[in-house]
DNA sequence: GCAAGGTC
């Protein structure tokens, strides 16, 4: 028999034919420059295998030319406008290899990643080789990892295609390209009608992930602006100990309150009075216990971008560019993972071995194989596809960005790899005229071993001594007032915090968060602003006029709010049917409609949102204009 | 000139 194995992209159908080949395949160039065709007996299944992939989706979603061009219709047209899915011209190629191969095959067996997408790849990837073969019997390898047992035990127990997953994409699709292209069309036609193609040029989108997104930074700038700030008062009482051998200078001893702050002067003033009546601190507990810092988790795409807005200064989808180059280049695992745990079987060693050469850490990645390593920490997240990020070969020569996220990924493997650091933490309570202090945590800190921070500094950790105290001993403290403060504004939003909210409400995937960002950015919706070495993400007028205007409008289901994209329910409905455990999905649930009725009625729900956003555009912009762009655009001064 | 999702 003949079976035609396919993959989502080329680099798993290498590793699947390796795998099951035991390394003796023989390769064929394809069409594709891209995609390799591998043959080779598998006596397991009694078969001749060929693996080949293709490169992601093949088909893309578009209107017919009859409703492509913007003025060509009616925005509103574009919810019930026939959608047509073809092969676009670059991946012809790589339909004609599937047909040629399926041909010639008994059996197709897809191999695309298990996930909701995979699914829908896997359906693709049969309807193009049923074209050719319309006798071809289809399977599903099913695989959470590349590893040699389970790529043997999924080609040799094939299972079926979950065409119910595949159908809640096709569903995800639609309803995102209608959508996105009505609202786009609407709001910059409507924004070109009033103000000219030179006031308002450019696109003004909307999209499902880009709107919740951009919801989020304007959410905040809102709350930054409304905020008052309120003024507290504490007691403030330190020590001032002279300098010890090591240490130049007077050392401060500061005790905090264990009331924090107040907000009401006369209470404070009543304290601090009582304090001062009888101001001589006695020591009440020193305690002394051993604490840890923990070391860093395995890297996720998240986490990864996180980090390198914050620590080295890459925009998310920079960081996520330079990691899918090195990826490419073989210098790091696949980049996208929500995986934060690695398999128990995975090779350590032998990858901290190829880091043995560098100048930086490679002492470090030898202390590791000299008896230092540890396992890593197992996070909560596994997506049963990729493992953490983690570097696959040493990379002696790159500068620049690449170097730097290289750099970091690699320290935070071997951090991982390393053990906790070690110190040991003083904490003194204190009582003073009746009320309670301490000096703890960063203050009484004695770091004792750096451990995995030898090799990780993007985490401080640093020792501060406190003196000794005795339980029982009497001390006159050197400051002892009352001081006065304000509460402090909140921060604007940074690009870390947003790839967080994104990924806490389920906006956009790991591959995509970082794009929707960018988006915003480049529509013009938001503007980044350094504030010292920390960038800020600042909503443009426009960016509030558009998120207020859907907001004011009081849609039941906002459409910048982050939610449950009402598409999610119908997916839910695709793969799981009707259920009842989640409030906000049992109103829709309930009335137990078809899934092609609720595609239809969701469908329905947005043309009524649109029908209403476009009135209240309409009106918005023509009574004030400025809620959309900046006054001195509107005054013709721009 | 529109979306979001794959990946090269």
């Amino acid at each position: 028999m003949r079976v035609l194995c396919v993959a989502e992209k080329p680099s798993i159908a290498r590793s699947i034919s390796e795998i099951l080949s035991g390394g003796r395949f023989t390769t064929r160039p394809s069409p594709n420059k891209y995609i390799k065709n591998f043959d080779f007996d598998y006596p397991q299944a009694r078969a001749h295998f060929t693996v080949t992939s293709v490169s992601g989706h093949l088909l893309a979603h578009d209107f017919h030319d009859t409703h492509r061009k913007w003025n060509s219709c009616d925005p509103f047209e574009l919810f019930d406008a026939p959608i047509q899915a073809k092969v676009p011209d670059d991946k012809k190629s790589i339909e004609r290899n599937l047909m040629t191969e399926a041909r010639g095959a008994q059996m197709l067996m897809i191999w695309t990643d298990c996930d909701r997408e995979g699914e829908n790849i896997g359906a693709e990837i049969a309807r193009v080789c049923r074209s050719a073969n319309r006798n071809i019997t289809v399977k599903r390898a099913r695989f959470s990892a590349i590893i040699a047992q389970q790529i043997h035990n999924a080609a040799q127990h094939p299972a079926e295609l979950d065409m119910a997953q595949a159908e809640a994409v096709d569903a995800r699709t639609v309803l995102d390209l209608r959508i996105g292209a009505a609202f786009t069309r609407m709001q910059t036609l409507a924004l070109q009608a009033r103000f000219g193609d030179a006031l308002s040029e450019g696109v003004q989108s909307y999209g499902p992930c880009q709107f919740p997104t951009l919801g989020f930074v304007v959410a905040r700038y809102n709350q930054v602006q409304a905020f008052v700030p309120e003024m507290f008062w504490y007691i403030y009482l330190s020590l001032v100990s002279p300098p010890t051998g090591t240490s130049g200078g007077n050392r401060e001893t500061v005790f905090t309150w264990k009331r924090g702050h107040l907000f009401e002067v006369e209470v404070v003033l009543a304290l601090y009075e009582g304090v001062l009546e009888n101001p001589m601190a006695r020591i009440r507990k020193v305690t002394k216990k051993e604490t840890k810092k923990w070391k860093p988790l395995p890297l996720t795409t998240v986490e990864l971008q996180k980090a390198g807005s914050r620590l080295l200064k890459l925009a998310p989808k920079k960081v996520l560019d330079i990691a899918e180059r090195l990826y490419q280049q073989g210098f790091l695992s696949y980049p996208r993972t929500e995986t934060d745990q690695y398999d128990p079987q995975f090779d350590f060693m032998s990858l901290i071995q190829k880091q043995i050469a560098d100048n930086a850490w490679g002492n470090f990645a030898n202390s590791l194989q000299q008896g230092g390593f540890n396992p890593p920490r197992r996070g909560k997240n596994n997506d049963k596809a990729h493992p953490p990020i983690h570097p696959t070969a040493h990379a002696g020569n790159l500068v620049g960005d690449e170097r730097k996220v290289y750099e970091f990924i690699t320290r935070r493997f071997l951090a991982c790899c390393s053990k906790d650091a070690l110190g040991s933490e003083t904490t003194v309570d204190v009582v003073c005229g009746g009320e309670e202090f301490s000096a703890t945590g960063a203050i009484g800190l004695i770091v004792l071993e750096r451990n995995y921070l030898e090799v990780y500094p993007y985490d401080k950790w640093n020792s501060k001594e406190i003196p000794d105290f005795v339980e029982g001993q009497e001390i006159m403290p050197s400051i002892c007032e009352m001081r006065e403060g304000e509460t402090t504004r909140p921060s604007l939003l940074t690009e870390a915090d947003l790839v967080t909210l994104m990924d806490k409400n389920g906006i956009g995937t790991d591959a995509t968060i970082a794009q929707h960002i960018q988006t915003i950015i480049d529509r013009d919706y938001v503007i980044e602003r350094m504030e010292g070495s920390t960038k800020y993400l600042v909503p443009s007028t426009l960016g509030i006029g558009l998120i207020d205007g859907y907001n004011d409008i009081g849609f039941e289901r906002s459409l910048s709010k982050p939610q449950l994209r009402l598409y999610e329910l119908i997916i839910c409905l695709f793969v799981h049917g009707p259920f009842k455990t989640e409030r906000s999905m049992v109103q829709v649930c309930e009335r137990t409609k078809t899934k092609n009725d609720m595609l239809v009625e969701s469908i329905e729900q947005y043309k009524d949102m649109f029908i209403k956003a476009k009135r209240e555009f309409d009106k918005v912009i023509e009574v004030r204009p400025t809620l959309v762009f900046p006054p001195d655009r509107v005054d013709g001064q721009y």
